[in-house]
DNA sequence: TCACTACGTTAGTGAACACTAACAAAGATA
DNA sequence: TATCTTTGTTAGTGTTCACTAACGTAGTGA
């Protein structure tokens, strides 16, 4: 789908906006840090526009295995551990995600890239509530609680711990923490 | 501290970025917005990142009242539930700040703005985690999860009810949903 | 009355922005 | 060999950016 040349500038894109912000992805910088000149930018997409969308396709790609991979458990309690950690993971081992994927702000100026963005969200959230609502007609977790305050509890909290992360350069290791979290996590919502 | 012309252009500032994103909020549209000059602008703040500044401390003045009013609460869990129905009650009587407030990366690029913005954050944090400590020490707050793990998905849980309600456009009522939540909240977390 | 301060204005600055016109050269195809 | 496509270059475009110089004027106090 994307040839060489534009994952390298995709990634080049994330690696600038990860540096300093969405006001350093400038034509120019992107260029510059490449080793090409400007103008060649636009052989491979025809506006900075097409270089966001991509940006954000490239984090779907990337995101999917995280999806996938919760079909290998059957106990929802494993489900939800699986979609933290595998979550976290990609993102350890991309660090420049995580100071741009969480801050859908950054899109704000665009209306298609803010769409393409909750689109991908709301799809890992609903993904997340069918599996508690699934734990919870299973007994495997409580009842007694809303799934959406659970989902909102599990995802708020993973987000917050990679926001924490990204903000704190890297200080802690994120899968360790997530560990942590997973089983905090897990004491919490069990059924009894 | 502020002249009523400062006010003004503070929050004219936050509502240009939370329309259209931080690179709406240029010295141009801020000074159409207020319907004078943009020289004008340079009587009031010395320059751009001024009225930056400006803006993060006009959060921490309105956001403070949310902190006071936890010691009007004795127990720990109704501290947890103030904690977060103040700070919501009084980001749903200031819609913009919704879209800014929790945005971090709009700053990214800013080394004092970012340090200025972690400190209000990492404030309010630890005020709740000694809340959390000092309720698990009482028997009022479940013990056998870190208070770590805990701060973690109040706030998180927080931080991601007011991002959806911003992306949605305010579709739904940020209290009661908020209340939901802390009923929720509170049922996971009391000591049993 | 006169000077000073506060707060506006119009007209403009250089720098940075996304993007383009025109051209060059290497490799594949006819 | 001749032509076309791909991918690069240099040199530039007009627009927008934050910010400034110079000036006007109403209100205040000596």
């Amino acid at each position: 789908m994307f040839s060489e040349r534009q994952q390298q500038i995709v990634e080049t894109a994330i690696k600038l906006i990860a540096e300093k912000g969405i006001q350093n992805l400038t034509t120019k910088n992107l260029a510059k840090e490449i080793g090409i000149s400007e103008p060649a930018l636009y052989r491979h997409f025809s506006n900075k526009l097409e270089i966001l969308k991509a940006v954000i396709t490239h984090f779907q790609i990337k995101m999917k295995p995280a999806l996938e991979k919760l079909n290998k458990s059957v106990n929802s309690l494993n489900k939800i551990e699986s979609f933290i950690l595998e979550h976290l993971k990609i993102i350890s081992q991309n660090p420049d995600f995580a100071k741009v994927i969480f801050s859908e702000a950054n899109f704000q100026n665009e209306e298609n890239l803010i769409l393409k963005m909750n689109k991908m969200m709301n799809q890992s959230h609903k993904i997340l509530e069918t599996v508690v609502q699934s734990g919870q007609g299973k007994n495997e977790i409580r009842s007694d609680i809303s799934s959406l305050s659970m989902v909102r509890m599990i995802i708020g909290s993973m987000r917050l711990l990679v926001t924490q992360w990204s903000m704190s350069d890297m200080i802690f290791n994120l899968e360790t923490e997530g560990k942590q979290l997973c089983e905090d996590i897990n004491k919490l919502i069990v059924a009894k």
